[in-house]
DNA sequence: TTCGCACAAT
């Protein structure tokens, strides 16, 4: 072709560029790049984009960069598509004052120009940066709006997030499967229930129902949000199924505590010829967690390495530690720690960590909580830990050590919240709140409630006291957990013998469990209470995680 | 003839 006298390349060679981009070929690249400058091709405007955006996706920006840099003025100037280019690839390398630096100083910008930037700042977890961004956008399209609602999410702004979602609408936008994807798993992140059966009406009605990655997120958001029949309906109307789709409704019946469902499930998928990964083990691995199967657990994880050749990663080994620190085998769970490859985690010892504080055995705990302290000093999470642990053992000195090294080196805990959805608005309570305009109905409501509760048993736990807050007011403050306070706010919200549902950010007391499972009985209701590990339904007095979380 | 932006599980 090159020594043809017809010379094609002019033509030829963005499509050639874009397919070495597309084979992930970087030794053609090399050479179509030096044959383009052979005869002098390399300066045309339309060569230099393809070449710079085939470097960009080989991930050489240097080179992207070198070709830009390499260009003169007087051509950059009517082709914004060279500048996007860079652009781009400067945000999806982090690069974003580099990026902003030249964002300032192109000479024209599209709609894609801005929204590069948005995501950059939304991925390294600028939120107000990116939104002031947005705000200021003068013009913005579907994919501008699917960035935001995105991000916010995965910044953990849920709320915002389904709000931008609402927004968009209001403005006569029209979402795509992105958006409504994007929204879902906000949705699912946050429990919103009502929230999320909006969004899946707009899928039905643009006919949304056949994506893959809508299916996957409406059976994660139902699931996130208890109602794990829905999840499973859905699931089962699917056409075509993936790796992520599986492992969503696996972990579904694993968060949900219906193990036998998840096993089969599993093998369902096996079945079905998808090919298992590390996530998919992981969500099994969760089944057997939450319902105490060790050895089913155990049988998995080597099955995953001998059979399908995945190598563990921190979260499986900390599912095996799980696995055997909340079925009380102790020195079991250590001995596997001592013998994994790689150094356990802050996350891993902190398993062990709750598991000998579950099962009261303090020496060990001194020894995971000497590591939590070692691995993060500045985080609260370790203090908080040990202080408890001392405090059930009774060890009020200690305890108190504990909090003032905790003071002295001004460490900040996370607090305990809960939120709970009343007709679409959320309403998020923290331990001994009382900012709520309700708050003296809430309160009344909650003393009735622990009155009644102890006419049927009921029996405050102190132990739990110090589980998200410092009062020394014991008694008092068990009252005022944060879930409680949602659980009377929904009673006095809802219609009689309607379900009630709350999202926990911390794992749920030994106390606050016992008043749900009373609370179920004496009122009649079901209760949905979804902490950070999984789903807990309160019904007649009893638990589905039959008392094993 | 070239480009660009956004989605789903852990």
């Amino acid at each position: 072709m090159f020594n043809s006298s017809l010379r094609p390349g002019r033509l030829a060679f963005p499509f050639a560029l874009k397919s070495a981009a597309a084979l992930s070929h970087p030794s053609l690249a090399f050479s179509l790049h030096a044959a383009a400058s052979k005869v002098s091709l390399d300066l045309d405007s339309f060569v230099r984009t393809s070449l710079a955006d085939m470097y960009v996706k080989l991930g050489f920006l240097d080179c992207a960069l070198k070709v830009f840099d390499e260009t003169p003025d007087s051509h950059r100037a009517g082709n914004v598509l060279l500048w996007n280019v860079v652009l781009n690839g400067l945000c999806r390398d982090g690069d974003v004052e580099r990026a902003r630096e030249l964002f300032d100083v192109m000479p024209e910008r599209s709609v894609a120009s801005w929204n590069s930037l948005v995501h950059g700042l939304l991925k390294r977890g600028d939120l107000d940066g990116a939104v002031e961004l947005f705000e200021g956008m003068p013009e913005r399209n579907v994919v501008s709006w699917t960035t935001m609602v995105a991000g916010l999410s995965r910044n953990g702004d849920n709320q915002r997030a389904v709000w931008m979602f609402d927004r968009m609408l209001e403005n006569e936008v029209r979402g795509n499967e992105f958006t409504v994807a994007a929204a879902l798993s906000a949705c699912a992140r946050m429990g919103a229930l009502e929230s999320g059966l909006r969004v899946h009406e707009y899928a039905l009605a643009n006919g949304f129902r056949e994506n893959g990655a809508v299916g996957t997120a409406l059976v994660d958001m139902y699931s996130k949000c208890g109602k794990i029949e829905c999840a499973s309906e859905v699931f089962d109307r699917m056409e075509r199924r993936d790796v992520l789709t599986w492992t969503a409704m696996i972990m579904g019946w694993a968060i949900h505590g219906h193990w036998r469902k998840a096993f089969q499930c599993f093998e369902d998928m096996k079945c079905a010829r998808v090919k298992p990964d590390d996530g998919v083990f992981l969500a099994v691995l969760m089944a057997c967690v939450h319902s105490g199967k060790v050895e089913k657990g155990l049988e998995l994880f080597d099955s995953m390495r001998f059979d399908y050749q995945i190598e563990p990663t921190m979260k499986h080994y900390t599912c095996i530690v799980d696995l055997f620190g909340r079925a009380g085998r102790l020195q079991e769970a250590l001995e596997f720690m001592k013998a994994m490859p790689v150094e356990p985690d802050f996350v891993l010892w902190g398993a062990l960590f709750s598991a000998c504080r579950a099962h009261k055995n303090i020496e060990m705990a001194e020894l995971a909580a000497e590591n939590l302290l070692r691995l993060k000093p500045s985080h609260s999470g370790g203090y908080v830990f040990l202080s408890n642990m001392y405090s059930s053992a009774r060890r009020w000195d200690d305890a108190e050590k504990v909090r003032i090294t905790m003071k002295d080196q001004s460490v900040g805990k996370s607090p305990g919240w809960s939120y709970i959805e009343i007709r679409g608005q959320t309403h998020c309570f923290y331990a001994g709140d009382r900012s709520h305009p309700q708050s003296n109905e809430i309160h009344n409501k909650l003393e009735g409630l622990v009155l009644r509760a102890k006419e049927q048993g009921y029996e405050p736990d102190r132990e739990c006291v110090l589980h998200d807050i410092e009062d020394e007011d014991k008694e008092d403050s068990l009252e005022c957990h944060s879930e409680k306070l949602a659980l009377a706010f929904g009673l006095i919200s809802t219609a009689d013998g309607e379900e009630i549902r709350i999202v926990k950010n911390l794992k749920v007391c030994g106390d606050c469990h016992s008043l749900m499972k009373v609370a179920s009985l004496i009122c009649g209701r079901e209760i949905v209470l979804r902490d950070n590990k999984r789903f807990h339904h309160f019904n007649s007095g009893v638990c589905s995680c039959g008392d094993y979380w």
